[in-house]
DNA sequence: TTATTTTAAGTTGTGCACAATTAAATTTTA
DNA sequence: TAAAATTTAATTGTGCACAACTTAAAATAA
């Protein structure tokens, strides 16, 4: 195995970690506002872009209906948002929220700012991180084209 | 919300994906082992260090006893490993490699390789990233000292 | 030694994540 | 228009991930 290989190695283990770690800052502050990180990633597309179908949600957050429904249906129990029947189009399901979604966008503001401080991080090392993901990103869609 | 704070939100989830999607990398390379990713680490570790405990590779890994024990059941279960309550000590199990678990290694040797081809990117960019993946961990565990 | 504390693994319950399949509605094509 | 293909959600099943708790064993303290 090459150097260059067992850096693959190295490189996968620590980013799969590091995810892990990331959202596992999140748990404390998400708690607050009875919120998954998945859950909060909804409500962040809702809050930003208005009502919309579970498949717009899923083509934005890179999660299908198999992950989406019973994690809306959570959300519709919880009463912040509301699931319904598209009438001119009956396979679509429009995801929009109710007033209690919308106050929560009140709540959910300071969450970023506490984030910010768990990770401790510059501004320099953030933007570099984004660069490298995005580049990776990139490679990766690129081999899905051919 | 500050640029510096949006940035966070900019950076938690494109990692969130990227280690989704590096780990989809991983599923028909390993589908030819009948590993899933988490068991392929289960496996490099006891490649690399030989027989240990659940706890042990649990510190390795960054995995608890409540993913772990179900984990190991399963490949001992395709008969890979054997779990042995220890003698000198029967709160431990240790966890070995069998002969089908040995011979998988050599099997295994391709995986490296093929994870960097799909992920497509240069040395620089792998080495940047762990760098700046090593750097947020250090700064998360900093505010943990605390 | 006996009581207390700590440690190791297992158990239970909740919530993703995703592959594969299904069902119904809509669109396209022949 | 009727048949075929596509689209949209939902469903089913497997496997993490982790918090909270339990159990048993071992280590430590009283």
């Amino acid at each position: 195995m090459s150097d260059n290989l067992k850096l693959s190695n190295q490189i996968c283990f620590p980013l799969y970690t590091l995810a892990k770690e990331v959202i596992k800052q999140y748990r404390p502050i998400l708690d607050e506002l009875d919120l998954t990180y998945p859950q909060y990633l909804v409500m962040l597309v809702l809050w930003e872009e208005g009502p919309q179908s579970v498949s717009e949600i899923g083509n934005k957050l890179f999660l299908d209906s198999g992950t989406l429904t019973p994690l809306l249906k959570r959300l519709a129990q919880k009463n912040i948002i509301t699931r319904q029947r598209n009438a001119e189009d009956e396979r679509v399901v429009t995801i929009s929220l109710t007033d209690n979604g919308r106050i929560m966008k009140e709540k959910a503001r300071c969450v970023p700012d506490r984030i910010a401080e768990t990770l401790n991080i510059s501004t320099e090392d953030l933007v570099q991180l984004k660069n490298t993901i995005d580049k990776i990103n990139t490679g990766i869609n690129k081999n899905k084209e051919q």
